[in-house]
DNA sequence: CCCGGACGGAACCGATCGGTTCCATCCGGG
DNA sequence: CCCGGATGGAACCGATCGGTTCCGTCCGGG
């Protein structure tokens, strides 16, 4: 539990964007479940879109330390981060991504919202361009684009599915691909 | 330009609904854009949840018969999607698949816009396990769970890339997992 | 010609939206 | 001890939300 009333929100926002989605989330709620006044949340917050974009912050930083870890944990390979989201899948109630639902519900490209969630994702590109790079693959940057995809896929379809089925799909795909010589 | 209240409104539906979000796009803009009357709407569908059902019909009908008539065209090939899928993200402002961006919009498993969406996306699952045990496949069903998963990844990766480049891709390892022998 | 169904316009409803303002309180450091 | 910054509560704002109601009009078939 955070005791500044600033991580408090972050805290709210996160749990409540995630499970409801951020349009379907007013600041009454995010309110009376961080426990903070009106006053306080604008004086943090210049916007409701201002919060979002810390949580897309935390977000994008979390996810891609939790993703560095599980890929570095197995020696370097980059197939294990699907062992990992399969993990996650398992969990209880799996929502999504937030970036992906962000980009969703703010479809409009010049939304800062859009643009922060996609700049989320060109992140995540990049770590795995490295990591498929420093396996001495020539076809470091289409592979690390077909992993994404990958990534993205899975999600999608465990949004549905629920459950880790989509994540070891998507590993097998990761597998063959890896498999042929580029 | 269809002349009956209802078709109108759907028409609209169909437009507003894809390019700015469900949530975002109140009954106020739908009325004036389709030039329908307030009493009208609520003659023709309960809520407002009823039209976005009735767009979700029109979309998984269209959507289906559009990509059986791709693979057909290309001798039952079912790579053959992806080219179509291209196309497709070559065109104006793509933004997303109405099925995946519902189901994201209504993220509650239990809702009944999210089942619908969710409904969609098997039934396109059952027509790419039909199209890949036509091709002999004794692993059609595994085949058309990852057909699905490419085409979602790709749809996930263009909202965000913009142009062909995520078809093309998911083209490309679709081949891949073909080349393999089950 | 006239009747009835389909329709559009507008007023209205309570609820909620994101955001502003004022005020009382609480708490820690000087 | 006391001051000041951080805070929570509540009233209030205009706008919009989804939805209901009534009424005048238009148009086609009997």
């Amino acid at each position: 539990m955070p005791t500044h009333a600033r991580d408090r929100l972050v805290a709210a926002a996160e749990q409540l964007f995630y499970e409801e989605g951020i349009r379907a989330v007013g600041v009454e709620r995010l309110l009376s479940v961080s426990g903070v006044g009106r006053a306080s949340f604008y004086r943090h917050f210049p916007s409701k879109d201002d919060l979002v974009l810390a949580m897309l912050r935390g977000y994008d930083e979390r996810f891609r330390e939790w993703l560095a870890h599980a890929v570095e944990e197995a020696g370097d390979d980059p197939t294990a981060l699907f062992d990992a989201l399969a993990e996650r899948f398992g969990t209880s109630a799996l929502r999504g991504c937030a970036a992906i639902r962000t980009m969703i519900e703010f479809v409009d490209p010049d939304h800062p919202l859009h643009r922060a969630a996609v700049a989320h994702k060109e992140a995540v590109v990049a770590d795995l361009d490295r990591w498929l790079a420093g396996l001495g693959r020539a076809d470091h940057a289409e592979l690390a684009a077909q992993f994404l995809l990958l990534i993205d896929g899975a999600i999608v379809s465990a949004v549905r599915e629920r459950g880790p089925g989509p994540a070891h799909r998507a590993k097998r795909i990761a597998a063959a691909l890896l498999a042929t010589r580029p």
